[in-house]
DNA sequence: GGCGCTTTCTGGTATATACCAAATTAATTT
DNA sequence: AAATTAATTTGGTATATACCAGAAAGCGCC
């Protein structure tokens, strides 16, 4: 390509590094340069399961358990949780692909003493649905923050991106019917892939 | 800071777009780089005044306007404001600072026949306001989108990006309390500095 | 047809130069 | 003291090399 249009191996390099700044193209380590897939939409306001709604939406989701196991929250879930420091949880980590192309990485956070032998269950389908019909607790309302940051060395490895590159990293706290938190959850989206939608609706009164 | 480290100024120069990348740090041109000032959270749940809403969290907002005219519904325009195509529009174009640091810039568009002389406001000021207060419309719900992609080279000289770096693109519908939708707008956000909350509430049943 | 080896292709990283342009700073002049 | 001018700093862009490592393709062999 670069000596094709008489330009230094560098300066085409670093164009096809600027369209891949910009999510155009994507590149696989010593393979090759690719277009980019579609994007991937996720309604944020449907608590729903996002994986049934991927599906009904036309996308095939592939679910790879990357880790799981039991920890304990630290100040962050904690918080998040509404629990005390210390409290057993379980943890695990799945990474979703669509079409052989990964989509995001995500690590959720259940209450054990809430969820018992919640590990036991095949964890590559929804979490909501396995909530559902295992522990009759289905989600509520939820909280959702979404930022744009640099991604992790072991992310970029699952996610296929260079370490400089930044993703959309989307964290969501679901809570049941009482308004209880029951689930943390971290993902981290390729940027290029990640397509969000909500629906706000004006509160008449939003007391204290 | 090549020779101090003992690496080519090339290799230094690239360890900082990388930095510069992940949104740590950002560059002015020919006069210097700096770390990435904080965060501006939107809560997207929130239709009130996003200039009102980050006022009192404490953020205060330089508001410059860009452009402003008057135009016509473009197909993707009147599908959105579910108007017939060569509608007559508002547009006006604006520039969000805090801090002297530009965080994002805003084309939002009103229809023209519902609200008369819209343009001799002043548009250095929140939206929702001049239309409560001036038309006696307030905003009810909303339909977001919100993806990260690439900026157009107007919009990187305006947000002091470089021309191969993403941004993140915030889309709103605004319909009154008829549902009927009014305005139009387009964010394009310097994707560090972005953090969206959001909060979602299961609809006990969504008919249709 | 399968297996293993070698070559080629492709991307990744680091370096050394050269030159440009704007912003800042220092120096000089008025 | 203010204005003008020159030097310096800083970032940006393009180029030419060199070398490394993994993936893919070609090839000979069993």
């Amino acid at each position: 390509m670069a000596e094709k249009h008489g330009v230094s191996r560098m300066t085409a390099r670093r164009a096809l590094e600027a369209l891949e700044a910009q999510g155009l193209v994507y590149s696989e380590d010593r393979r090759g340069r690719f277009v980019s897939p579609q994007r991937v939409k996720y309604d944020v306001s449907n608590m729903v399961s996002f994986v049934a709604n991927a599906q009904a939406n036309g996308t095939e989701l592939e679910i790879e358990v990357i880790s799981a196991g039991i920890a304990q929250t630290d100040a962050t879930l904690a918080r998040q949780l509404a629990v005390k420091q210390g409290e057993p949880i379980f943890e695990y980590t799945r990474l979703f692909r669509s079409g052989g192309h990964a989509i995001f990485i995500e690590t959720e956070y259940v209450l054990a003493a809430r969820f018992p032998k919640f590990l036991d269950c095949d964890l590559r389908q929804s979490t909501t649905r396995i909530l559902e019909s295992h522990y009759n607790t289905s989600p509520c309302s939820g909280d959702i923050v979404i930022r744009m940051r640099g991604v992790h060395e072991d992310e970029a490895r699952y996610l296929g991106l260079a370490a400089s590159q930044s993703g959309i990293e989307l964290e969501q706290v679901i809570c049941d019917d009482a308004g209880v938190p029951f689930c943390f959850g971290r993902q981290l989206w390729r940027g290029e892939l990640a397509e969000f939608t909500a629906r706000a609706i004006v509160n008449s009164q939003d007391s204290e």
